[in-house]
DNA sequence: ATTATTTTTTAGACTTGTCTAAATTATTTT
DNA sequence: AAAATAATTTAGACAAGTCTAAAAAATAAT
């Protein structure tokens, strides 16, 4: 059986991987888990030691197939959550992150399958994050960061990456939410900050905003 | 702040002791925690060193009156979940308790009072246990086991206490669910098993089985 | 009222997850 | 390529929660 502290490090080994694909370093993962590279290393001791990363000392670890089973069933359980908060409790998608960080961990697969029923087998969660499905598989997304859009190109908001608050509360506030068009206008040459219309309003957002918004064309 | 472990305990204090009436002592804990007595000592030393039980060494623990309140914070969470699972994901009422066990140490007070929302300010549980609202009050509840009812007696099922699956499993296939009119026709004499009336039926339940069915008259 | 038994507590140890400080290994710089 | 720097790992320690075995206190039995 996998901690609580166990899926946590997994489920970030997942994310700074880019889903499997590359390796990571013991200060990105220290970084990420709010901890020291020495815990880190501990931890990735018992992870490679129960199969579910590959860890060659000095240069990182790997996820195994068996251990990116294992956290994009934490990342659906996750996604599920948020959307039952949003969806169903009325809250606010800029709240529900901390929440669902805690109910990811709720052990009952029967549980996540009937709130998937629930709430309609929905296919992602209120920032537009793919929901893995019952076995794990995850919908191919194609999406291209907006921070890439040349001007006078469209697209369809489809997810919003970093779900900190702030950020959020600020994309909500210029209409900047998954299913809303936004066309580029003109790009800042100093800083790189777009010129965008949302909802018919011209709004400059920063090349780091700019970086969260993935964009379906 | 305290621990998931530490709620645990909380909880198993508040119910042994009947919602802080007599108290209780450390085998009684050891077997409800369904661990040792040195360990239960060790976590008595705990509580009462954050002012939730009062210890006495040698002569058992009471629960104080914070902790009290917070012991009917994490009922009031245990049994709201019960109804969510019940109510809105369609499990049956003998399969909740144990994912409620793990859902009722999520900590965030807007969830429980958005969860109560949504499920409409639930006065009971699907056992009929009642809901402790947002400030730990409890109503009254005049309910009488139906152990102590005389023949030709009725009532109406209240309340099932204990949530032994395979009791729930018994009780729901014979219609005693709360809610459900019943009414005793004769008691035997010999072992104190009781023939009763419940949806025009005749079924004779145990005198064990009898204790733990709540009657409001 | 002594002895026997039960209950509870203490003492010491183990596990999980964490930390600091020191030692290694890799990477950069010069 | 040697020296300096950065990243990572080891070593040893600590807190929480648990355990076993032994000691102490309370209760029951004779």
């Amino acid at each position: 059986m996998i901690s609580f502290t166990e899926e946590n490090y997994l489920k970030a080994v997942y994310h700074l991987s880019g889903g499997g694909q590359k390796a990571v370093l013991t200060n990105e993962l220290a970084e990420a888990m709010q901890t020291k590279a020495a815990s880190v290393t501990d931890m990735i001791k018992k992870l490679s030691a129960k199969g579910l990363i590959l860890y060659e000392r000095y240069y990182g670890v790997k996820i195994t197939t068996k251990g990116k089973a294992q956290a994009l069933q934490i990342i659906r359980k996750h996604r599920l959550w948020e959307t039952f908060l949003v969806e169903k409790l009325g809250f606010n998608w800029d709240e529900v992150h901390e929440v669902a960080e805690q109910l990811e961990h709720i052990q009952s697969p029967a549980l996540i399958d009937k709130l998937d029923k629930f709430l309609g087998f929905p296919s992602v969660d209120p920032h537009g994050d793919p929901i893995p499905n019952t076995r794990g598989k995850l919908k191919p997304q194609h999406q291209v960061p907006l921070e890439q859009l040349g001007p006078g190109k469209k697209g369809t908001i489809a997810c919003v990456k970093d779900s900190d608050p702030s950020l959020l509360k600020y994309l909500e506030k210029i209409g900047a939410k998954p299913g809303k068009k936004i066309q580029v206008v003109r790009i800042e040459d100093y800083d790189k900050s777009i010129e965008v219309i949302i909802q018919k309003k011209k709004v400059i957002v920063s090349k780091e905003v700019s970086k969260n918004i993935l964009l379906s064309l």
